[in-house]
DNA sequence: CGTGCACTTGATTGAAGTCAAGCGCTGTGG
DNA sequence: CCACAGCGCTTGACTTCAATCAAGTGCACG
């Protein structure tokens, strides 16, 4: 909880008195190893942090899994469609370590955003990191050729690489495990 | 600018008092074809608004000129990165119509975001939307073909394919000039 | 001890990029 | 008023990167 709140003041300070109602709300799940944080086409209704191991969010594309995002420790994470629409998602999000993870509900946030103009704010500058990221990765996706973004990846991330499956590694990267094999074989 | 207080409303509702207060701070531009909005390695301190006309935002990669965004009538269109993180962009913004464009000036939407919660949370909206769009996109260019991207712009967007050259439209679909023409060439 | 998962390796294919040439307007200057 | 320069687009030949399909290896654990 301690980290929650570091990882909050250090995108935008709350008032003692938001922080405290807001923090109040946070739910947490100690978790095993393939846990099930969200199950595919259902909504989702919480706003992730990971404050201790591993989770992947995936959905099946053509019967094949896909990994759309890898949060490791001390990173927010959710559904970004199905939870700011409200609608149903095929995303799958789970735990691949045993984990520590907060949630806050949708409607807690909300209201909460609603009542006090500094949640609103802080929610304002998660999004605007996440769109942020958003577009780097769109550009690195469209322009970058498989080996460099393995390499970038490696740079600011290792922790990813030593942690996390090839095989989520691979279509995180949006490339096949045999092309990343052979990247990594490579030298 | 009733067509701007439209497209905010739309978003998000403004008290009267918001309203006026942030509609106040919009500068308007009328400007002929190719007038240039955004030069390289500038900071971009607009968040624009094209009221009627036609915008792109481009830049130079490896010599070649990326479209990365194309605004027709009644969008919202910017820098992302440049405008939020105040740093200098490769980013060009160019008019390719005449056009009527609206700007708030970064500062003065910071400030009145500070002093209104509305505006906050209208802030708030429009980076989340932007954000949900963007993962649409991503999506899009990692795993359907060109010819479905294509197709998909034809579909939404049928004004875009009317009224930008196909230069311009092929690099914001991602792909070459030659590859659209053969996509098009085709039935 | 063997079943299966994580990963590797090889052969082939395919979508789109690159390079190069050419066509047909349009508009401007001799 | 014609000519040709240049832009916007097309077409063709060839290349390339990574996907797909198909085996195979090695380790983990029940």
């Amino acid at each position: 909880m301690e980290s929650l709140q570091k990882a909050i003041i250090s995108i935008s300070p709350l008032s003692k008195e938001s922080m405290e109602a807001f923090t109040a709300v946070w739910k947490q799940w100690i978790t095993q190893k393939d846990f099930i944080l969200l199950k595919e086409n259902t909504v989702s209704d919480y706003f992730y942090f990971i404050e201790k191991g591993a989770a992947r969010i995936y959905y099946y594309k053509n019967g094949k899994e896909i990994t759309e995002w890898l949060a490791l420790d001390n990173q927010f994470f959710l559904s970004i469609t199905s939870f700011f629409q409200r609608t149903p998602s095929h995303l799958i999000i789970q735990v691949i370590e045993p984990s520590v993870v907060y949630g806050i509900h949708h409607d807690d946030f909300m209201r909460l955003a609603d009542k006090y103009h500094d949640v609103e704010r802080l929610l304002r500058k998660m999004v605007t990191g996440s769109l942020i990221f958003s577009q780097i990765r769109m550009d690195s996706i469209q322009f970058e050729s498989a080996q460099q973004r393995y390499e970038k990846l490696l740079q600011t991330s290792p922790q990813i690489v030593q942690r996390v499956p090839l095989t989520y590694i691979a279509s995180f990267l949006g490339i096949t495990l045999e092309t990343l094999s052979r990247i990594r074989s490579q030298k």
